[in-house]
DNA sequence: TGACCCTTTGTTATCGATAACATCTCGAAA
DNA sequence: TTTCGAGATGTTATCGATAACAAAGGGTCA
């Protein structure tokens, strides 16, 4: 029926109107430059003709690809997500795409896909953390576009950074656990092949420990994945080594949840016999048996304010160096 | 210090390498058809100045822009992130990049991003459910692209689908309950703006009982977003209407989870006065309390058979109008 | 009325790669 | 020795848009 053969092209859509090629692409880009009648025309035929410009050859020709690439450990990790749909939602909004690659938490991986994802001549880069390949800061010095760093606050961003402090995280929740009168803090970290920022929340956690003069009870994972399970796991080896512990921080709400899960079959009482606390505040965090105590980090506020940052620095031309940091938040629930 | 102006082209390559730009091409793309010699310095030159491919330039000349585009209606959503994350990995090693939009549940938007989105000439398209705007499938049509529609079986696909029966997953729950000596089985279901796959699963339940001869007690919530504190609340009204139901199918685990939190809050005992049962088997479901009976569908599954059956239509050139069913599967734990 | 300028539109060169075709070399077969 | 062909490499045209510049039309002001 519908024997179309080849994508309609601005040439088709120029002679439709009566105007020049010219004059199509000024509707598009600059549709203030176009006398009213003329525009008309153009916007007709090009509904008519249901004409869709090639974003190629206009990046070819402009120099401006509207690409902001951005890598996350994982794309199927709440936090990660909701920071890529809010980073997305404000980029289309603004003409932008954004093209995202995970890298699995290795440094590897990033920088294969920070050299890959140049080759779309991107005009700007969001990476997650603070650790990179040695290359990837190469690459990046040399393609001349701003680079976000985000879900952590380096004390010298490439460019800019969006994030807020995980040692303060750290901090944060054993001052919490110890004013709650708690004195045999346990810590559970699964650790994050390239990725410090669980470290991070560890030695916020010990500098405070120290300080008020408690013991260190630390327990350690080797490699990803973080499950449910693994906190149950993680629990058992922390309580065989540990059996004093009365609460446990969990690196994250993953391992909290199992944690839970391990307590409620062991007949163990939380908060009773043990406090337990998280960190991300997820969804769950609320519904799970207790509560869970967590840190809330706004994952779509990392987000905007990337995707702000990113267009302040697209549009000024220049790489202000700023660190935004978006502050995190205790919630306090049943588990403590 | 590193005065770089101007990004690297293949024409200084072919300089250093003293050979013409052509060969530098073809030692990208068909280096087979290139002498040994050539080769290497080509590769030298590349790694030495630090040359990136610019795949803009390529794409254009080409035809070929190496781009698929993926419409779901949340990336924050462990299912579509999940199958995000397998397609997404499977393109990449196959030299594909994979262009994500988020259409909220609304068909306007997902309208407006295919028409958008085709500006970057991809080479194939996903879409989720069943239902699109009309506009859409002339768009499609007249792009020439393999399709497909993931997440559910259209009864007549575009080009290819792969998912499974959501109808199915509604019988097969109802038939559950109904074996384990259920007689007044609920169903909660949260409307989704544009996208029936709940409302299918709503089907099967109704359909079932009908055979059964069971009652039909079904309670909805209007518009989005499905949280867990809506599983609550939908309890509340489906105690309120049939206060002799003893089971509740949910359309997502989400809900379910809300609905275990209030039963709890209730003082309700699950099973034994409500079973409960979800739909998803998000990794929590494992860890609530009670454990929660669900149905798993696999996410990545879809993303890989989803990359698998595109890579084969744009090799082939061909759209063999596949349907293909990852099929569902029916956990049972202590929620029923 | 003429110089000048602003608005509107068109013409030409260019972006950085690949496709298609042309050329060259060298060895095997006649 | 001549011819033919396969393999290796180079030359030219092209992909579909935008930038930069050029030109035409129309009104203002002295």
């Amino acid at each position: 029926m519908n024997g179309n053969d080849k994508p309609i092209r601005m040439q088709e859509v120029a002679e439709y109107a009566g105007v020049s090629i010219m004059t199509v692409s000024r509707v598009l880009r600059k549709p203030e430059k176009v006398a009213e009648g003329s525009r008309k025309r153009v916007l007709q035929a090009i509904d008519a003709l249901g004409y869709v410009p090639d974003l190629t050859a206009g990046a070819l020709s402009s120099k401006r690809s509207h690409f902001i690439v951005a890598l996350i450990p994982m794309m199927n990790s709440s936090p990660f997500a909701d920071t890529m749909q809010s980073l997305s939602s404000v980029l289309n909004e603004a003409g932008y795409q954004l093209l995202i690659g995970s890298t699995d938490y290795a440094l590897e991986k990033e920088e294969s896909l920070v050299r890959t994802l140049l080759g779309h001549r991107p005009q700007g880069m969001v990476l997650t953390g603070r650790q990179h390949h040695p290359e990837v800061y190469k690459h990046l010095k040399r393609s001349q576009i701003p680079v976000v760093e985000i879900w952590d606050l380096p004390d010298e961003p490439i460019d800019g950074a969006v994030g807020y402090s995980n040692f303060d995280c750290g901090v944060c929740l054993t001052e919490f656990l110890h004013a709650k009168g708690r004195r045999k803090i346990g810590f559970a970290l699964a650790e994050m092949r390239d990725d410090d920022r669980g470290e991070q929340r560890l030695q916020g956690y010990l500098a405070t420990v120290q300080r008020l003069g408690l013991p260190e009870l630390v327990v350690r994972a080797g490699q990803p994945p973080v499950t449910m399970e693994l906190g149950g796991r993680l629990l058992q080896d922390l309580l065989q080594q540990h059996p004093e512990v009365d609460s446990v921080i969990c690196v994250s709400d993953t391992l909290a949840i199992g944690v839970l899960s391990e307590c409620r079959q062991q007949g163990r009482r939380v908060p009773e016999d043990l406090a337990v606390v998280g960190f991300g505040d997820f969804e769950v965090a609320q519904h799970t048996s207790p509560p869970l105590t967590t840190i809330r980090v706004s994952g779509h506020e990392i987000g905007r304010q990337t995707a702000q940052l990113l267009l302040n620095q697209i549009q000024a031309g220049s790489s202000p160096r700023s660190k935004i940091d978006v502050t995190f938040q205790l919630i306090e629930r049943g588990s403590t």
